[in-house]
DNA sequence: CCTTCAGGTTAACGAGCGCTAACCCCCCTG
DNA sequence: CAGGGGGGTTAGCGCTCGTTAACCTGAAGG
């Protein structure tokens, strides 16, 4: 099944540094000039693999909102009826925080730059997104099942929040190790439910 | 004592509809046209009032940076001698969430433009900016000794983007009231943070 | 009553932007 | 060996932007 050990091709290399850009300036603040010299071609030759700066844009907030749901659809089948939701909640948990460890520019660019996005795409995105949150709020109601609806989407979007802290922690290197901000951001989440939902 | 019932002056009137704009739709995304517009008068009449585009950023900026460093400061010495450190974090953490839900849009410019800015004013804000963290670190490690300062530090920027996520709330009508959703980020932000403190 | 000045106006400039046009070159295929 | 297309190049167009220049007006002060 060919898991893409390859070299990565140049749509990707534009998309990854297209990302890096857009979030350390900003998606009005980077000319397409930088981006194509970022992958080693000039300007307007970007215009054979995208349609346009828009498209680069489109593309990575669908892809990201895309593969957050569908990691979390994954986990959420994985677990089959016997588990726990509180193995579920400790695995989307996990999930999202691989996610704002490893791709930080996406994660910032998730809800930054949405509204740069052509009516379309945001609409979109904004589903994708949506659906991700129902199933937190799902899971987040049957581990804490005292807990309203609009309090646990409150309670979502706030560790989130949390979450997508990550780009704010640092650079790479000042971490204290991968694994350990992991673990850290994992308990202050878990902790947060908790605070919120048994009471 | 004249606690400023007065009309804003034009500049304040300025300032607070390049704050929303800029919060809406990014720094590069809003021309002076607009801001102008937002105030009623016509593009470079805003060069009476601000010696340029950046200078309103810079100004906006530094004003928040500032104004949670001395709020944080006043409350610290408020506490005085008896009170616990218990009762100072809790104080820090209304005031955060009072500046989050009463200023979203600077909230949101605030972690979100700074790199926009001219290398002198970066660095001024930046320096607020460690100052306000640092307040918070030491308090927190008065409440849990066994914290380590760089785990603090990590938590403290993570219970920032907790407490800041409020903008990705909804829009002001559909929140569940103020007192209630201040409620709520309360106890998740001392949640979070004795996830990691008691160990 | 004349002056001054704060706070506006419109016109226009220069730079930078996204994007298109026109061209080129190499590699692959029949 | 012809030719065709994928993937580049540079030149340049049209537009928008931040900013400046030049001008205007109404109210306050001597």
């Amino acid at each position: 099944m060919a898991t893409r050990t390859d070299a990565p091709t140049r749509r990707e290399q534009i998309l990854k540094e297209a990302a890096r850009l857009f979030a350390e300036r900003g998606f009005h603040g980077v000319g397409v000039d930088e981006i194509g010299a970022a992958v080693g071609i000039s300007g307007p030759g970007l215009y054979r693999h995208f349609p346009g700066k828009d498209a680069m844009l489109a593309e990575l907030l669908i892809g990201i909102s895309d593969s957050l749901l569908t990691g979390a659809k994954r986990r959420l089948a994985e677990a089959g009826e016997e588990t726990g939701p509180g193995v579920v909640l400790d695995s989307f948990i996990e999930g999202h925080i691989d996610f704002a460890l490893d791709d930080r520019p996406l994660i910032t660019l998730h809800d930054r730059e949405l509204d740069r996005l052509r009516d379309a795409d945001r609409k979109m995105v904004r589903q994708l997104q949506r659906q991700y949150v129902e199933l937190w709020v799902g899971v987040l109601r049957e581990v804490y099942p005292a807990l309203a609806e609009p309090a646990a989407r409150s309670a979502v979007h706030s560790v989130f929040g949390l979450l997508n802290s990550t780009p704010h922690l640092g650079r790479p290197g000042s971490l204290p190790g991968r694994a350990v901000t992991a673990s850290l951001l994992h308990r202050m989440a878990r902790g947060a439910f908790a605070a919120v939902g048994e009471e």
